[in-house]
DNA sequence: TTTAATGATTGATT
DNA sequence: AATCAATCATTAAA
């Protein structure tokens, strides 16, 4: 430390002295005399001057806080001090910020362009307040028209939900953005504070404050991240559609068991058909699809299960039939239940044979067929609900 | 809380 | 490509 200010000072202008020039050649400037009153002062009592006051300088710190202290302030009061200040201010210029400034880079960030990016297309990041439903508008059509054929009953929720997590994301941004400014303008009313005892260059303070601003742009950029992964997490809950399923509603469910039942030789509904349940019912036809392969499968694994239900729907339809008008005397389903229908699979042979593969196969022969269990028979399938159903479309 | 019912998904099969 | 069989995950009932 001490090396450094000795003797070097006079005449040797290296690099970093060049500022001492400001001074003039030999005494300080006259007119800049902060002093201002004093008489005039021999240059040579000047030299000493400033070799005391550097003196001091270089000394402060080895002293105790008080006397540190105390001598700070006859420093401060000085009258050489505002020409002292600025040009170590210089020398700090000239030497460690300039190095430092020197590797100022500013990498955008590809990480944090898209989270924003993401935040702005999920609507939670774009327009604010005013623009409220219509980012949530957005934001529904998005999922919506992406991927997911989709019921309107969920967007509500979706969009309840989103809005939630968009007004927490704006407050916390908000929140944040305050402690950033906050935080800025004391640093900033620190380093005005102590400008006036060390040479604290605007730049600088430029510098702390960029400094400042990215330190919170990496604390928001946390937030956007677990923003984006709450928007994921969301999203993927109502896209998939297995979770939060809704069940039918009972007049569809109604629909596809008489269909079901009455076609129970032959269970398996041709795409049209498909198109004309889903129609009714309001629901896809692959939901469709779903429902029949669900109710096959289940019957077949325990038709016991099935009796009664299967007894309902062939009653049913006995009914519808006898109401179109066509009734036989002998009347082909038993409509009391009492002995009912037996859905006895006497000879479960294969049920439902092999249709797998080729919808819409309809063997007239009924060879392999299973023929029945519940009141209805196969015979059936064409007559009753056939009329019914199956047509147009 | 446990259990049954039920819609959806997945991998294999034909 | 449609279906089966097993399984998952949620809802409704006990």
């Amino acid at each position: 430390m001490d090396e450094r200010l000795g003797p070097p000072r006079r005449g040797a202008g290296g690099p970093g002295i060049g500022g001492w020039g400001a001074w003039g050649p030999g005494e300080p400037p006259g007119g800049g005399d902060p002093g201002g009153g004093s008489g005039g002062v021999p240059g040579g009592r000047g030299k000493q001057d400033i070799g005391d006051i550097l003196q001091q300088i270089m000394t402060i710190t080895d002293q105790s806080l008080d006397e540190a202290q105390a001598k700070k302030h006859a420093l401060n009061c000085h009258r050489m001090k505002p020409a002292l200040f600025s040009v170590l201010c210089e020398i700090k210029e000239k030497t460690g910020l300039s190095i430092r400034s020197s590797q100022e880079e500013e990498p955008v960030d590809p990480q944090l362009m898209r989270l924003d990016n993401m935040l702005l297309a999920e609507g939670v990041a774009g327009p604010e307040k005013g623009g409220g439903s219509a980012a949530a508008a957005a934001a529904a059509a998005a999922s919506g028209g992406g991927v997911s054929p989709d019921n309107s009953i969920e967007h509500s929720d979706y969009r309840s939900k989103l809005a939630q997590i968009r007004h927490i994301y704006h407050s916390e941004l908000e929140k944040y953005e305050q402690a950033c400014n906050e935080f800025t303008t004391h640093v900033m009313n620190l380093l005005r504070e102590q400008s006036r005892t060390r040479p604290v260059a605007p730049k600088e303070m430029e510098r702390m404050v960029s400094i400042i601003h990215r330190k919170f742009s990496a604390i928001q950029m946390q937030l956007k991240q677990s923003t984006c992964e709450a928007v994921m997490i969301l999203r993927s809950r109502f896209l998939d559609a297995r979770r939060k399923r809704r069940n039918f509603s009972k007049q569809a469910t109604e629909v596809l068991n008489e269909y079901f039942y009455s076609h129970l030789s032959n269970p398996y509904p041709s795409e049209e058909a498909k198109e004309e349940l889903a129609k009714k019912c309001g629901i896809t036809v692959s939901q469709v699809s779903n429902w029949f392969g669900n109710k096959r499968i289940r019957y077949k694994k325990n038709i016991g299960k099935f009796q009664e239900e299967a007894n309902i729907y062939a009653v049913k339809t006995a009914v519808s039939v006898t109401q179109g008008g066509h009734s036989r005397t002998s009347s082909p389903t038993p409509p009391s239940s009492a002995g009912g229908v037996t859905p006895t699979l006497d000879g479960a042979r294969g049920l439902w044979g092999e249709p797998r593969g080729r919808p819409d196969v309809q063997p007239t022969g009924n060879e392999g067929k299973w023929q029945l269990a519940g009141g209805c028979d196969p015979l059936f399938s064409d007559i009753p609900n056939g009329g019914t159903r199956e047509r147009s479309l």
